[in-house]
RNA sequence: GCCGGGUUGGCUGAGUGGUUUAGGCGUCCGCCUGCAGAGCGGAUCCACGGGGGUUCGAAUCCCUCGCCCGGCUCCA
């Protein structure tokens, strides 16, 4: 098949050309979250940014086994649970369903797993006494430690030079009982408190728990095989989480790990960090009590997932306004497919209005398979919608206006917008909304003005939008 | 301090040597309209962090300084 996507790996530091390892499978792997709190929108860009990038595989006929994992257990997750009194098990399954609630709501679609750290202790046992046995791990004090001298390729991944940074990491070196500044905790044992709630695993090294790192190179593993297509996640993870793992999982598989890959760039506030102490905090339902999801998402797609991406509320009402927009196209286009069929020519109108949408969407496109460039992608997408507004304030040839439409809503979906739209509502509803509007319109008939403003700010009370045209009173239910 | 990335209009955000430096939002004007909303058409006045350099020509290449972000260190 053919290959158009271009994507910027992080290894080699280059865009280059998307080939899966077995097409048309592609294995995508994403670093989820520590479930210890409420989603982070920054941390919510980077997942939405992976949504994306397997629709769009997906849209180029790709069959994406995309998996996102929840870490599960770990110190924070440890140590908050303690705090608020409850069980780890209790405390992390709570995060956990807020988190995916949270992906729904901005339409993520859901991974095909989202697997749990401490379902899988037992592999990770195995992994590491597998790497124990080939000489590469070795039995501590306190824990199980990677031995990064074994692994020479070490360091490739981010560019960290691990002999320079040794000298001025002379401190943390010797609270640990390791041998290395820069090893790294396959597995930890437990501590006398975590003993005492019961949150550890028995192991050849005695009671305690797997670290950070080898979490994600067994899931992958596991799931998805021993070389995967695409690893993604925040930038923040790319030294030493993405390095450890893949001097893991070579030293473990002796194959290459991974094929590309990418990391999201960070979500910035005001033009700079945004941080619980710097008292410049968003949280997800911060935004939500203003704005709408589709609107988050939006912003999210306003920016490609390289770049910094700066979240003011200016920018965010400024999404809102076009994701208005951009659904009011389809309601202008809901509207005249009702309409009468008073056009059923093929002339210069109709025929401009194909080649526009043609053209925009090849372009559309061309920005997608060049490392998913949303911001260009989105230009085009608004040349489809104002080239349809433009159209619809004629006489509508429907099966015009319909092709166009479709591809409209083609490119709408794949970047996840308005897939879960509902204007309409049950029948009786509809049917009691058309007879008010119709007695509405009676009223504006007899040019009495007053009563009809009544009328439409209370179906405005009751959620319901109206808008007169020539063609008569439209309505649709407030999402 | 070291390594990597960034710095474009009121806001957001494309663009890596050469016609007008996209698109969106906002604002303003007009059309439509009982009003509102939505839509359509038009406008938005020297916007490329500072300073040097290369070039016939630089937002784009080079040098330098500033600021911001990530990593090196718990922080997504």
């Amino acid at each position: 098949m053919e290959h158009p996507v271009q994507l910027y790996d992080t290894m080699t530091r280059q865009k280059k050309p998307f080939v899966p390892l077995n097409p048309p499978t592609v294995t995508m792997y994403v670093c989820g979250p520590t479930v210890y709190g409420d989603p982070h929108i920054g941390n919510l860009r980077s997942f939405t940014s992976g949504d994306l990038i397997r629709r769009w595989l997906e849209y180029r006929g790709y069959d994406v086994k995309y998996v996102l994992n929840i870490t599960d257990i770990d110190d924070k997750t440890i140590r908050d649970s303690g705090t608020a009194g409850k069980t780890l098990k209790e405390f992390t399954e709570h995060y956990t369903g807020v988190f995916l609630r949270g992906l729904d709501m901005l339409n993520n679609k859901r991974a095909i797993s989202h697997p749990r750290a401490t379902a899988y202790v037992p592999q990770m046992i195995d992994f590491i006494k597998t790497l124990e046995e080939k000489g590469i791990a070795y039995d501590a004090e306190d824990g199980v430690y990677f031995d990064i001298d074994k692994f020479p390729g070490y360091g490739a991944l981010s560019g960290v030079d691990v002999e320079k940074v040794e000298q001025t990491d002379r401190v943390s070196k010797d609270e640990y009982d390791k041998e290395n500044a820069h090893d790294f905790a396959l597995w930890k044992k437990a501590t006398p408190d975590e003993l005492e709630r019961g949150i550890y695993y028995e192991s050849p090294w005695g009671p305690g728990r797997p670290g950070w790192h080898i979490e994600c190179s067994v899931m992958t593993n596991q799931l998805l095989g021993e070389t995967i297509d695409i690893h993604a996640g925040g930038e923040d993870l790319t030294f030493p989480h993405h390095e450890n793992e893949v001097a893991q999982s070579e030293s473990y598989t002796g194959k290459q790990f991974v094929r590309y890959w990418i990391h999201m760039r960070h979500l910035m506030i005001d033009g700079g960090r945004m941080g619980k102490s710097l008292g410049n905090y968003v949280s997800f339902e911060d935004v939500l009590e203003k704005h709408s999801p589709e609107a988050f998402r939006y912003l999210y797609l306003s920016t490609q997932y390289r770049r910094p991406l700066n979240f003011t509320w200016s920018a965010m009402e400024s999404a809102e306004n076009t994701v208005h927009r951009l659904a009011n196209t389809l309601d202008l286009i809901e509207n005249a497919m009702k309409g009468p069929d008073d056009n059923l020519d093929f002339e210069e109108r109709e025929a401009t209005l194909l080649k526009t949408v043609k053209e925009a969407k090849t372009a559309f496109i061309e920005a997608m398979d060049d490392d998913i460039n949303t911001p260009i992608a989105l230009g085009h997408l608004h040349a489809i919608s104002g080239a349809i507004n433009e159209y619809v304030t004629g006489p509508a040839n429907k099966g015009v206006l319909g092709e166009a439409a479709r591809h409209y809503m083609e490119l709408l979906n794949v970047l996840g917008l308005f897939e879960k739209r509902s204007t309409g509502g049950d029948e009786v509803t509809e049917r009691l909304i058309t007879m008010i509007t119709d007695l509405r319109l009676e009223q504006r008939k007899e040019k009495n003005y007053a009563f009809a403003d009544i009328i439409r700010n209370r179906l405005a009370e009751a959620g319901v939008e109206i808008q007169d045209t020539s063609e008569g009173t439209t309505w649709k239910l407030k999402s």
